[in-house]
RNA sequence: ACCGCCGUAGCUCAGUGGACGAGAGCACCUGGCUACGAACCAGGGGGCCGCGUGUUCGAAUCACGCCGGCGGUACCA
């Protein structure tokens, strides 16, 4: 199974749009995997095509941003918003993008050492993100890649008569029930459509999967339909479930989109940063006695595993308003809370001797506090395959929440290391350690981390 | 105009293969640390599950229609 997200675009920092792809992404290569599918994680970078071509002006313009760290990227950044502009007003610039896109796609030397250092920078002020979200990758071929493996599928489109080739010299499908589309712009260039459809082929002949899960925000439906009916029409992908989970945006407080422009742009390495500070406060509050390098590796921990859980609790095509507070919530129905109650179960297993644990008799566990924790230990694989079939890690971050809420109760009712009887204490000791290790495995499926202490 | 998604408590959201008379977090009110860690727990107020019709023994959940919000609709991605 193939599953391909973040897919971020090149010369341009991460920011909160991009956070929900990766999240929930990498969330469901790790579900899958666990399900027992060989999985391949691949981002699809966007490191081809016309904003190329505008990128390659811009630098062309205004010269080449020094350095080869965020500020950079960031320079990079503020060039291509304008000269997209700018391409929209005047029809010179927008001739000159179109002219440096073909020349990369035709292999100039001067376009492919600027593409090949806004690729590698891009990359590398992404990477250290990527390691704090505990996302990697198995492949990155960016639409880059394709390039020799596009022209294939359009001949093989045009010689089916799926497509026909306009007077203006357009490649234009066809389908039924579908809104007409492109294959080739009548310049020759490649489109979106060109370069996903070569991609399928492509892994296609390379994993035979039997899964593409494209994880991508639901603004792109339609081109999913149309690629995945043009796949279909041509006779590929026949045994393989082509699948689109379909996401919604992140919009600003007010309401309306976030824009770089506009101001009001988050960028992921802020957004993790805020919530990594907010957590380590909340550290050096309740746990002073622990030493400096721990606390702040646990605010690492719970930071991030706040902002992960934040994307993954919820319906994913719903679309976000903004909100700090709720995003880097660390009480009520947050990562942070499941992670105190895993660290609580550890923290008695560790004033336990080991060979008390593993020992007891499970049919001891009478209480309603205990048969419920029980109950939500045997329902955990369930949410796990729900997350195979419903493709939203959704249901696994439920599980989570509602076993911990019990483990709460149970934490409550039930002494552990003072149960009545010797016989009692083993029995929950043995529950504990169950709750510890579906607690972990849980939080470890979704991506976040699951500290022993808090 | 057409297509898609969403519309559940003041706010943010769970719940839609059969399973009590509809749930959680935040906010508000009340109570609980001489600790197996209070990043917690217990209790309270607060809801024509957008509206209507239909299917069914039974509908927040399925079907159809309507209203509202957002998104998309060939040479960007």
């Amino acid at each position: 199974m193939l599953v391909e997200y973040s897919s971020p675009n090149m010369a341009r920092r991460m920011h909160v749009g991009h956070i929900r792809s990766t999240i929930i992404g990498q969330a469901l290569a790790n579900i899958m995997a666990a399900l027992g599918y060989r999985v391949i994680s691949d981002s699809h970078i966007g490191d081809w095509g016309k904003n190329f071509g505008i990128l390659l002006t811009a630098i062309r313009h205004e010269g080449r941003p020094t350095g080869n760290d965020e500020a950079a990227l960031a320079i990079l950044e503020g060039l291509y918003a304008r000269y997209n502009r700018l391409a929209e007003e005047e029809a010179t610039i927008d001739q000159e993008a179109r002219d440096w896109s073909l020349r990369l796609e035709q292999g100039d030397p001067e376009a492919l050492d600027l593409w090949r250092w806004i690729v590698g920078l891009t990359l590398s002020v992404n990477a250290p993100l990527y390691t704090r979200l505990g996302v990697r990758f198995d492949t990155i071929h960016g639409e880059s890649f394709f390039n020799d493996k596009m022209a294939p599928i359009v001949a093989e489109a045009l010689k089916q008569g799926v497509a026909t080739r306009t007077d203006g010299g357009a490649v234009v499908v066809t389908l039924p029930e579908q809104p007409t589309f492109l294959l080739q712009r009548s310049d020759g260039g490649t489109l979106y459509h060109t370069r996903d459809a070569a991609t399928i082929a492509f892994r296609e002949e390379e994993y035979r999967p039997t899964a593409i899960i494209y994880v991508v925000d639901g603004r792109q439906e339609l081109h999913f339909r149309q690629l995945f009916a043009l796949m279909r029409a041509l006779g590929h992908a026949r045994e393989i479930a082509l699948v689109h989970v379909s996401f919604g945006v992140v919009i600003g407080p007010d309401g309306r989109p976030l824009a770089a422009r506009r101001g009001n742009m988050v960028y992921l390495q802020a957004l993790l940063n805020e919530a990594h500070t907010r957590a380590r406060a909340i550290a050096d509050a309740s746990s002073p006695h622990l030493p400096e390098v721990e606390r702040e590796a646990i605010a690492e921990a719970v930071g991030v595993g706040a902002v992960i859980y934040n994307d993954l609790h919820q319906d994913p095509r719903r679309t976000i308003a903004l909100d700090w507070d709720q995003m880097l919530a660390l009480q009520g129905n947050s990562a942070p809370y499941i992670q105190y109650m895993h660290a609580r179960c550890r923290s008695i297993l560790r004033r336990a001797t080991l060979t008390d644990i593993g020992s007891g008799d499970p049919s001891l566990l009478t209480h309603p506090a205990e048969t419920a924790l029980l109950k939500a230990l045997a329902l955990m694989p369930n949410a796990v395959r729900a997350v195979g079939t419903r493709y939203t890690a959704a249901a696994l971050a439920e599980w989570c929440y509602e076993t911990a809420r019990a483990t709460a109760t149970f934490y409550r009712d039930c002494p552990t290391l003072t149960a009545p009887t010797p016989e009692v204490r083993a029995a929950r000791l043995r529950l504990v350690a169950a709750m510890a290790q579906g607690l972990a495995s849980g939080l470890h499926l979704l991506g976040i981390a699951a500290p022993d202490q808090l």
